[in-house]
DNA sequence: GTGAAAGCGCTAACAG
DNA sequence: CTGTTAGCGCTTTCAC
């Protein structure tokens, strides 16, 4: 019925008392707007899809939970697909998302081939897409991310502040944007410092636990280990940690440790943690502001957007607890924040 | 066009040149299939809802992974909600849900009034539902929990054993099904060894970080502390771990404890942390796999399933680091897994 | 202001 | 085996 409709959506005028007798019988009779048949009318669903690596990394929770936020004041909702960093996993959600005909895509991008056909096809055929947290390389695509670059190279510098010269990294997953820019705002900030880089120290992972904690073991077990070392994300950090307690060194006295993601836990282990805190909930949030505004055409035909937010360094004791063997002892680091009432206990 | 609706379907039977040159179309017209249509149709959309407490608890975001996982391989996709335990956000999830018309919901209950009436007419109405974690109080539904009970008490005997007799516990927000349990897990094993319970030893938390933290501290700076600590969740052990490194205390000399909700990070605190493990996948997954059984009446009629996991005991070093004062020496836990290769390094 | 009617894209039933 | 058609529940246009 007309009318009805008229009601709910409030696209018409309608007397008082025949609005109040509709509002009634709805309330009454256990009604709920069938929004399927109101899709398919409009061909707007309200639902933005949502596809990501992990939701278990609390990394992409947070993201997730930024998004829902945003999307849930403007009345959307959010359908999440989890692809473990798999390209075929990605086309797969792609193919159901689209055939649920969501009104957009939020999209945590997985490695994979250059010219990603599905990404491609969204694209042509105008599909509201936004890219969270990486870019597929040589896209053109509203996108909000991090500046890994700047805030690795903020973090690095702090330790060569602090003394260092022979800092190693466990360096995450290459084929990621993500990946690449933390390797190069490390190289850079040795660089920077004239200290020349040692291959040695250099270890490639994958992002995954089991690969901080392999990594992690060779350097700390290798001859002329590193005084400090760069750890490239939350989940390695982990593996590192287990490393750490395994080859009985101590952090900081044998080992400065800064890594990229802080967690709750972060701060409670002993020593806390010197770590980049990324602004998860916020990409998630502007994301799909961003991409409901692409929705609704709020932006027109604007070029792409592309929002990058800072990290944000908190250091604390694992970095700031000693110094090296020669370091300058009247060099104080700049506290940028967090940590300052725990006493150092180890 | 009915012929391409069999191709797609499979349901009558399509000669194979016919049914070649309409996959052909399909392919290379970029056709998706409209599942919105679909749906309108079979009143049926393959969505299941998904509405918990807060995806950013790993908890949380395991069970998630668990659902998704299950649902993906029976061609379903799951729209998640977090409510913060909040019953008004419970609610609108609920009137959005069956507004999307959703197959059925997975619910983690937020704590609330005695008669939930959203779940009440969708029980009523006879909406799959499926409880997982908790199961609102005096409802008759399809659920999937953790004996929580029994965990706990297995927990504090273990505690018990090594000849701990002030043991304090921070309990869970007692609305919940899951708060009420542990304590009572608690409460039962002091019962069993003839211990008295002190009052002061229990303190009422509501499952966050800051309680924890709050709690955590009175109880380790009370006059006669405790000499063990049971904690009834991964983000109040946060909390605790906060106080108790600002309290100056060592764990386990001066304070052993043991915490509910395994993570992957209390394995590598200093010391590593007894726990109970969840199979929160698992809860997710089971959970998933009855909820769509109901969907698709599998199950007829059947009663309401119950399915009741155990929770798993780590014991680590942050009970067997020491014993109390007069504590058996020669009392040797039980070790029922994990923690054994890392060296006590406090 | 109000009621009737067309049509969104699909499936299922049916006639050819 | 194939093509046509009704109808899922809504919104929107149109005549009243």
């Amino acid at each position: 019925m007309g009318t009805v409709s008229n009601v709910l959506t409030g696209a018409a005028v309608v007397s008082p008392e025949r609005r109040e007798r509709v509002l009634t019988v709805i309330r009454d009779s256990g009604y709920h707007p069938n929004f399927v048949a109101r899709s398919l009318k409009l061909r707007q669903t309200r639902i933005l899809g949502m596809v990501l690596a992990d939701i278990t990394n609390p990394f992409f929770a947070q993201m997730v939970r930024g998004a829902e936020d945003a999307a849930l004041k403007r009345n959307y909702v959010l359908l999440t697909f989890n692809t473990d960093d798999h390209v075929e996993r990605e086309k797969h959600a792609f193919s159901v998302l689209r055939s649920q005909r969501v009104d957009g895509i939020l999209l945590v991008v997985a490695p994979g081939p250059k010219k990603p056909s599905h990404i491609l096809d969204m694209l042509k055929t105008g599909g509201p897409l936004v890219c969270l947290d990486r870019v597929p390389p040589g896209l053109k695509v509203d996108s909000v991310t991090v500046g890994n670059f700047a805030a690795t190279r903020e973090c690095v510098r702090h330790l060569i502040a602090l003394g260092h010269r022979r800092i190693g990294i466990v360096a995450g997953n290459l084929n990621l944007q993500t990946g690449r820019e933390r390797l190069n705002g490390y190289l850079a900030a040795l660089r920077d410092a004239g200290i020349k880089v040692a291959p040695e120290l250099i270890r490639k992972g994958d992002f995954h636990m089991e690969s901080g904690y392999q990594l992690g073991l060779e350097l700390l077990l290798s001859k002329r280990r590193p005084t400090a070392l760069f750890v490239s994300n939350n989940l390695m950090t982990i593996g590192v940690m287990r490393a750490l307690a395994e080859s009985g060194l101590r952090c900081p006295q044998d080992l400065a440790l800064a890594i990229f993601d802080d967690m709750p836990a972060t701060q409670v282990l002993q020593p806390p943690l010197t770590a980049v805190a990324q602004p998860a909930y916020t990409i998630g949030q502007r994301g799909a502001d961003l991409l409901m505004d692409r929705i609704e055409s709020k932006l027109a035909d604007r070029a792409p957007v592309t929002i990058r937010l800072a990290g944000e360094l908190k250091i604390r004791e694992s970095t700031t607890g000693s110094r090296p063997g020669k370091g300058d002892s009247n060099l104080e680091p700049r506290v940028l924040g967090g940590g300052g009432k725990i006493p150092l206990s180890i």
